[in-house]
RNA sequence: CGGGGCGUGGCGCAGUCCGGCUAGCGCAUCUGUUUUGGGAGCAGAGGGUCGUAGGUUCGAAUCCUAUCGCCCCGACCA
């Protein structure tokens, strides 16, 4: 039985010996042939299962990536993957491989340790802050935390002409950002593992169509994983861009808030939907001041002044690039910041202080309003108040508010804008079906950059009539770690993970109950065994001296799809038994059969 | 960076408030023996400077000070 193994996992070689050699002994030829190693003993596999929830693991990804022996944690957001994890990460690593080579991509591999001056020309050392790890002893370098300095350098080195585009460069590679909260295990960590490709173009709609291969590619990656997704409209944030989405995966543990329906996906930070607008009413009396010295809210007036809830202006003040905005919100209607930011064209924005509240406007929180108010602060408004009137809000003077509003007669409003935040239930702008918001994990974004960077570092190509312009750049990034965190989160049950056979790190996990005992279940395992191996089929043999129990308990904790079972009982009628791990199926089948049995299941699938 | 929780054999925890025998328990590990289809029983064994440093004290896991690390909430997040 060992011999067998020596015989599958070392390189089988055969020697011919040609009639020259008989001839002259100088001459001999060697003929390897290489057999790919499919099985695995666990007993020579390293696969530390933990019965035992470990404490520092609190979403259901990370504690079985722990239980499993698939991870381990060696400081914040910083994991090392083992032997068993490392075969998913890999088969990930495949996938996306096949998927963007078959668009055109060619990989590259990229330093991690890259010179500061480049990141310096993009302004994004100042733009990550933080964020990006800077090498102590060394001065001038620092850890890449993405690619598009590095891609946009080599492309300025050799893109010199239109005819040398389209191209899709990319990378799997670790990618290194101090993240100033690393949390729930590989999903936001320190170094992780990225896809990240990017695309070079010679014209607006090459990108176009460059964006649009990766968003189907992407599809279907993410279906050969397996994974549940769902795409939404997102905002490109300091990345800079005209537009991108992101893959989400529904999920309690995601950092992002999404609005979704039917034919409708967003990212709170950009979505939208149909809300009625304040409705203008007939009677149009003029202003009013009235005093309301205990209402700070709007809760307050609505309860003290039956004023409809609808009828009331919220008035929030922000700096933005240091010069002072009055935002005008509908009633209690939150103000969506990644909008403002957006209409503001920055990002430094921030609340008012108090102090600085009274110095401008001369009342405090809960007594500001548009009417009246100092002309060197910008008033902006929620569309929905596009020339709402009978509107009440504060008046400037503590304890007191105006109402009879007519924003259109009354008030000096530069510009409305969309800014409020969607809420659970507003109907969907697409079907008019009420909308769900929930947390979601980001698997994957995809972005038209534009010549940002092509610009800052000079990237430029000639075009047909012998211009020069720059690069047109789009940049589409996938979490590897997260696909396989992501997976978990959508596929265990209260005895573990439960892989299907594209991501699982075996395919047949072969359990030769008290092997160790029994000389008639030892043989017909390695009988199996060897025979899986023959036949290509990935298989953990749990060969090690323990009781059916705990093997059983590991070998659902582990998930592999299928269980082939191998007692001293069904062996007597020549009998083996199979278990589908997603389903609790079992089969009692022939030993003859199994092959057979094995090929036709993983067909289906 | 703000708020909270936690650091005690490999893992999970008790003990800490109120200082005092040799620092305990479960799991895991090792030896022997019995058991053998859903985390076995019995008998024995090994393994911990109680995160680290300083201080108080006759005496510190326990009190004080500082510091490091991990987890959670918030801020932040190309």
């Amino acid at each position: 039985m060992f011999f067998m193994d020596i015989f599958h996992s070392s390189i089988l070689f055969f020697y011919h010996i040609t009639e020259k050699r008989k001839k002259n002994r100088k001459f001999v030829i060697f003929k390897f042939i290489y057999k790919k190693y499919f099985t695995m003993r666990q007993t020579q596999f390293f696969i530390p299962t933990l019965k035992e929830l470990p404490n520092e693991a609190k979403i259901p990804s990370h504690q079985l990536m722990l239980r499993a022996g698939l991870v381990r944690g060696l400081a914040a957001g910083v994991f090392s993957f083992l032997p068993l994890g490392y075969r998913v990460i890999k088969k990930i690593m495949t996938i996306l491989r096949e998927e963007i080579d078959a668009i055109g991509g060619q990989e590259f591999l990229l330093p991690a340790l890259n010179p500061i001056e480049i990141w310096e020309q993009t302004n994004r050392v100042e733009a990550m802050g933080d964020v990006l790890f800077h090498i102590k002893n060394r001065d001038g370098l620092v850890l890449a935390p993405t690619h598009e300095e590095i891609i946009t350098y080599h492309a300025k080195q050799h893109i010199q002409s239109y005819r040398d585009m389209p191209q899709i460069w990319y990378q799997i590679q670790t990618k290194f950002r101090n993240e100033p909260r690393p949390k729930s295990g590989v999903l936001r960590g320190r170094q992780f593992i990225m896809k990240d490709a990017y695309s070079l173009d010679n014209s607006w709609e090459g990108l176009d169509l460059a964006y649009q291969k990766h968003y189907d590619a992407y599809v279907k990656i993410f279906n050969r994983c397996g994974i549940k997704f769902f795409v939404v409209g997102a905002s490109s944030g300091a990345m800079g861009g005209k537009q991108s989405q992101e893959f989400m995966v529904e999920s309690n543990s995601g950092e992002d808030v999404c609005a979704i329906s039917e034919n409708y996906a967003a990212n709170l930070e950009v979505a939208t939907s149909n809300v009625p607008p304040v409705s203008r009413i007939d009677k149009n009396p003029e202003i009013e001041e009235f005093a309301t010295p205990n209402a700070k809210t709007i809760d307050d007036l609505v309860e003290q002044f039956a004023i409809p809830e609808e009828r009331c202006a919220k008035s929030v003040l922000y700096m933005v690039d240091d010069k002072p905005w009055l935002i005008l919100m509908r009633g209690n209607d939150e103000l969506n910041e990644t909008k403002l930011q957006a209409v503001a064209g920055t990002t430094n924005i921030r609340y008012i202080a108090p102090e600085e509240l009274k110095e401008l406007t001369g009342a405090e929180h809960g007594s500001i309003g548009p009417v009246n108010i100092p002309k060197n602060i910008k008033v902006v408004a929620d569309l929905l108040l596009k020339n709402a009137n009978g509107m009440v809000s504060g008046a400037n003077k503590d304890g007191f508010h105006l109402k009879n509003i007519d924003l259109a007669r009354d008030a000096k409003i530069d510009n409305y804008f969309d800014l409020r935040t969607v809420k659970e239930g507003e109907l969907c702008i697409e079907t008019g079906k009420p909308l769900r918001v929930v947390k979601a994990i980001e698997l994957g974004h995809i972005f038209k950059l534009g010549t940002r960077y092509s610009q800052a570092l000079e990237a430029n190509f000639l075009d047909a009539d012998g211009k020069t312009n720059p690069i047109i750049m789009g940049s589409y990034g996938i979490g590897v770690e997260r696909i396989m965190a992501c997976y978990i989160e959508q596929n265990f049950d209260d005895k573990g993970i439960i892989w299907n056979n594209t991501l699982a790190p075996f395919s047949v996990h072969l359990l030769g109950l008290n092997s160790h005992k029994s000389e008639e279940v030892a043989q017909a395992c390695e009988e199996i065994y060897n025979k899986l191996n023959t036949e290509n089929i990935e298989t953990l043999f749990d060969d090690r001296a323990e009781t059916a129990g705990v093997k059983f308990n590991d070998a659902d904790l582990l998930g592999l799809p299928v269980q082939v079972i191998v007692g001293q009982k069904n062996l007597k009628e020549n009998n083996i038994e199979i278990k589908v791990r997603r389903t609790d199926e079992r089969f009692i089948i022939k030993l003859d059969e199994l092959i057979t049995w094995l090929k036709k299941f993983f067909d289906n699938k």
